[in-house]
DNA sequence: GATTCTTTTTACAAATTGTTCACCGATTTT
DNA sequence: AAAATCGGTGAACAATTTGTAAAAAGAATC
């Protein structure tokens, strides 16, 4: 899954831009137009970092940034015009992680992200993109699963899902949460879908090693099972 | 795209030096003068390294690296006179990776320059400028591709996507990486227009070598797939 | 300024993948 | 043991992604 941005931002060209950067460089962003709805997309689509603009409808920068900082460590960039730099202190005080004065430049706002997600211990790419199991490799880099030395060909939902469970092993994830982590927060389908994605990689991957297995949590979900882990 | 270096130094003639030879060597040069236009400059250019004077106006090479360091892991090599060399102690808390003192030999520069562009986990191949494979010689010197010792016509586009790719193998880049990497940040085209690069290298490269390939990661976009890596 | 070469866009067909659904067997509950 | 719930599976269908050719647009060259 991609990196999630939430912009709360009135302005659309402003918004409509930095959405186009930002898709450009492969974040997945989505725009609310006022405190109000930006608070509430918030918490559907928990974001990796929220771009926050100061003068709002409805509910102020302020506002939003103290409710996400109540329930949440996400970090938050604030923009604000020159004349609000003064508020700078207190801006730091209500938590936010940085500041970009308008106007800014694309790559500054991009550089900015990126040291504020590795800062906040997010940076995507400190993820492993290679997992190791016995006669299991893993590997997001090259998009390649190799099983007992040799390449299996795997469509790209199935490696994301496998990947997803193998970060984690033995930890149970329920249909929806699969759903949620590897399909997105906004993809509304069944969960059987992912049974069927299960299947298809029980199929690469059965009888391959007994140090571990994909394994059904009945009436739960499912986990990559680990022997000694 | 070429490596990018950021030359931040108030010595207009030790500037153009550096430059001259840098870019003889192949890399992409720029150069501020003082220490705000080195940090401005930095944010819109994003360099893959930066060799900062500590004696400058406006904001000193401390202050600039502290900066650099706040917003990116880019690496910094410190050019300090003799005397100053008691700040070395200082410079390695502030974060610079490196330190030349004037007067300096270019050969040393360049020494250091790739030496710590290797360490930062830059591929260091990346300004290979031959790139060599079974069958196949990817000279951007030369500006030329020669499959089974014969020289193949192929204009700039194709020979830099191509080389990019080969830089590191196996690796899978996105559309939008490439156009990224190869045509800039700040190109908006159509992600098709890779597709259209890949299939006319393909018609120059097909068949030529079981040792590799340009191959289609279906969803995600397209590596350079070396046999034994 | 016309010509040639290169790059980009567009349109359509082909290939691949993702999703739904129905049926059946397995597991749990009553 | 019957009923209720849940998961496995095959196959049909839908959606997405890619290959490709050809046209359009843009650059470079003469």
């Amino acid at each position: 899954m991609a990196t999630k941005i939430l912009i709360v931002e009135d302005d659309h060209n402003i918004a409509d831009l930095l959405r186009l950067y930002l898709e450009k460089e492969g974040y997945e962003v989505q725009i609310a137009s006022d405190g109000g709805k930006g608070v509430e997309l918030f918490r559907r689509m928990q974001p990796d970092l929220v771009l926050l603009d100061i003068m709002l409808p409805v509910l102020d920068g302020w506002g939003v940034c103290r409710t996400i900082r109540a329930e949440s460590q996400t970090p938050v960039i604030m923009l604000t015009a020159k004349g609000e730099l003064d508020d700078k202190v207190t801006g730091l005080r209500q938590g936010a992680d940085d500041y970009i004065t308008k106007p800014f430049e694309m790559p500054e706002v991009l550089a900015r992200i990126e040291a504020v997600l590795r800062r906040s211990g997010k940076n995507p790419d400190k993820h492993e993109k290679r997992l190791v199991f016995d006669k299991l490799i893993i590997d997001m880099e090259a998009f390649e699963l190799t099983v007992n030395g040799k390449k299996i060909p795997t469509p790209p939902k199935e490696m994301e899902l496998l990947y997803h469970l193998a970060s984690t092993p033995n930890r149970v994830y329920t249909r929806n949460q699969l759903l949620d982590e590897v399909w997105g927060f906004d993809y509304f389908g069944d969960t059987r879908t992912v049974d069927v994605h299960i299947k298809r990689l029980r199929e690469k991957l059965e009888g391959v090693s007994d140090q571990w297995s994909l394994k059904t949590v009945w009436s739960v979900g499912y986990k990559f099972e680990v022997a000694n882990p």
